[in-house]
DNA sequence: CGGTTGTTTGAACTGATTCAATCTGTGTGG
DNA sequence: CCACACAGATTGAATCAGTTCAAACAACCG
């Protein structure tokens, strides 16, 4: 998957700014909140997030070597940290000094863009046509390349509790807790604790719909 | 509403292209289809899809004015027309050039895809957390505005049919149906066939769960 | 006129929510 | 070390929102 290069990685190491501990347990950005400000997650996991009445969405993630940019207008959506997460905040300025240093890492935003917007499509077409197993199946193979492709044939432990899971593919955290069973009694997974062993890749990837193209 | 100042529409009308009209009775690209072309919509309006299944699933829509540029790797959705529209296409190459020529057009563009991500973020709150009638609601108050501001006073002839409506806010046209029926009992819409007369536009935006400010 | 596309309505069914209770693991302070 | 608090996972039961299927109706077009 679109990992950087270390060269790239290196690069954007050389970005100016100060590091932050993020924790999960508030917002670390308020919706509405003006802020000039580049997010670079260098550890761990952010969301970003609408509130709508008491209801919560997800509408995006960022692993580590994403980052958040700073729309022109105050964002509407508020930031908060899925697990401890470690930050680089840059100015806009800094970043497009860099941008303009080194036009190899145009590409690469441009690429990854092109991949965020891809993945917000993949969502609206999760949460507006499949049905509750099917949420849950595709997100699972989603965050099983997105975190660390070579785990994908061996385990990997979930970032999110079940209500996190419920907030990205809108539905209940106990319907959640449901259709986990029933992709476990189905065979298809296993789990000890947070972490899933994926015990039938293929089928879980065709109860989701799940085809990796969209990430590229 | 942003608009294109008559300038910039003059400097994106010299782009050099075939104009083509679209017919919504077919795809006019089928998704996978590998195309090196810039599309800018003249009149009408262009829906990108996702099939999935024996289901459809509208991910965005491109009015008059917007456009659609190419992916780096072959797109998972396709476009349609909604209405019969008018495109005209033209390559990446000379978009660049007139994007490097104008770089005022730049900052347009860049707002643009601001936009389209935005109202992407909102249509998954749409989707995920709304219910039926929310959704219809705030489809229609999304509408008003991103087709004339000036009309959303007095009423809107809806480019959509009620399928087109429940493949974009997740639902059947069945019940798609029913909501509108409901709106227009609880007095806040009236209908004459497929244009909309707001009778309660606060109460709608309420319902809809609507704050424009997504729009910018 | 017939064919096609879109709208409307009813009835049966089902998937998902909600509410509430229980259970588990973890961390904290006494 | 135990008691307690807290967050998350699990389960059952009742309810409800939305789907599906089917049929009728309306509008439009060649």
């Amino acid at each position: 998957m679109p990992r950087l290069s270390s060269r790239q990685a290196e690069i954007l190491n050389g970005l100016p700014g100060r590091i932050v501990q993020v924790s999960p347990r508030r917002a670390f950005r308020e919706p509405l909140e003006l802020r000039d400000e580049v997010i670079l997650v260098r550890k761990g996991l952010l969301s970003l997030y609408r509130t709508c009445g008491a209801k919560r969405q997800i509408v995006a993630l960022r692993y580590a070597g994403e980052g958040i940019l700073p729309p022109a207008l105050p964002p509407l959506f508020g930031i908060q940290a899925i697990v401890l997460s470690e930050v680089l905040i840059s100015t806009i300025d800094d970043f497009d000094v860099l941008l303009n240093r080194h036009s190899e890492l145009q590409e690469v935003y441009r690429r990854r863009t092109e991949r965020h917007t891809s993945i917000g499509y993949e969502w609206l077409v999760n949460t507006g046509s499949r049905d509750a197993i099917a949420r849950v199946a595709h997100l699972l193979c989603e965050t099983a390349l997105r975190t660390d492709a070579e785990s994908a044939g061996e385990g990997v432990t979930l970032p999110f509790t079940q209500q996190h899971i419920g907030q990205i593919t809108g539905q209940s955290s106990v319907n959640v807790n449901r259709m986990m069973g029933e992709l476990e009694s189905l065979g298809l997974i296993r789990r000890e604790g947070r972490t899933v062993h994926f015990l039938d890749w293929v089928e879980l990837q065709r109860i989701g719909g799940f085809q990796p193209n969209y990430l590229r």
